[in-house]
DNA sequence: CTACTATGATGTCAACGACAACATTACTGG
DNA sequence: CCAGTAATGTTGTCGTTGACATCATAGTAG
């Protein structure tokens, strides 16, 4: 008979496996440490040697969206090509594009506090922002976005396109028009140019 | 010795004000139907007469979320004066003011399933929406807005005055800059114009 | 006066997060 | 190689919660 090892091996990347797609499937609500204790086949106080307690394990899943968020980013904007209307809007349909496929996530994200918070979760954060704080930078060189500070409209069009993002959730009036948001959004901001 | 009425008489009503004064301090996380039923001064399952379950609590809450949010913007708008750009300002800065305030509320209000969801919530929130929606058509018809859908013009003021709000909350870094960006907002877009 | 209805009370259940005490395994220095 | 210690998992328990069923009270309409 297989014998379960009284060790898992790896219960907190399991934990946190499940944890996101129970996210996905069901919302942050219906998270609970001793169903995914469950899943794993573990006792229903395994978890707590990897999360402190319940805000930790979502603090986790924010840092690891924040990270993978960061990184589809990044891959949209290099996939873009070098025009640079079209890698600002390949960062804002990630953002949308990411919110679609995993909204339950998006919101813990957002809704967690980012300084002060988890270390892990700033970090994942901090990349993301460094990655669009890049794009537009370049376009503020480039004469495509309007100039003043950097920061500031970084943080403009980070904010736009987590507002849009936060529409596409089931139930939200105007779902599917997050795409054509994000093109107006793109205009927007470029024709403040020049 | 001041017996307390079998009947209350204003339950739900001093059922929400608690909730709403809990949810300003605490936050959605901590709000409790039987915690509720304490400080109301009934048994715990007395709540449960007026809101089928915790969730219709919450939308309730929404629901007149909704509504405050929609009288603040309209007064707003109204005190602003007849200047366009300072209308369209004022009703961001209304929805910073507000998100300032009542951080919870206003994530619950828009995690909320609009659609689909609570006769009260859908009418508070078609109040809001209307609202701005006239406002969006009264700068294109006067010319200070650019032209198009209107409804789509009034989602991406919007999306965007909410995920400008949206950085309010305490532990989201650029927290003191809202009304910064909204004065950027209006000034992207009211530059596409003319 | 008597239903009927609205509203509140009591009692109970299963689930949960948190915690403490204990068990087993892995690792590390001697 | 081995002893001791740290890491990881288990068992048991507590208080709280939301949900539900059942009963009590009061206001109301016939």
């Amino acid at each position: 008979m297989t014998e379960r090892p009284y060790h898992h091996g790896h219960l907190r990347d399991a934990l946190l496996a499940e944890a996101e797609r129970t996210l996905r499937e069901q919302g942050a609500e219906q998270l609970s440490l001793r169903d995914l204790a469950r899943q794993a086949g573990v006792s229903h106080a395994a978890p707590r040697r990897h999360f402190a307690d319940r805000q930790a394990l979502l603090d986790a899943l924010a840092g690891a969206g924040f990270a993978r968020l960061a990184d589809e980013v990044a891959a949209a904007v290099t996939a873009a090509g070098p025009d640079f209307r079209a890698r600002l809007r390949a960062t804002g349909v990630a953002y949308v594009r990411f919110a679609t496929t995993d909204p339950a996530l998006m919101e813990l994200m957002f809704a967690a506090k980012i300084a002060g918070g988890d270390e892990e979760l700033a970090a994942g954060a901090g990349r993301l922002f460094i990655t669009v704080g890049e794009l537009i930078s370049e376009g503020q060189r480039t004469g495509q976005l309007p100039a003043g500070d950097p920061e500031r409209l970084r943080l403009l069009f980070m904010a736009t396109a987590r507002g849009i993002a936060g529409i596409v959730t089931p139930g939200q009036p105007g779902a599917g028009q997050a795409d054509g948001l994000i093109d107006d959004v793109v205009a927007l901001f470029t024709a403040g140019g020049r």
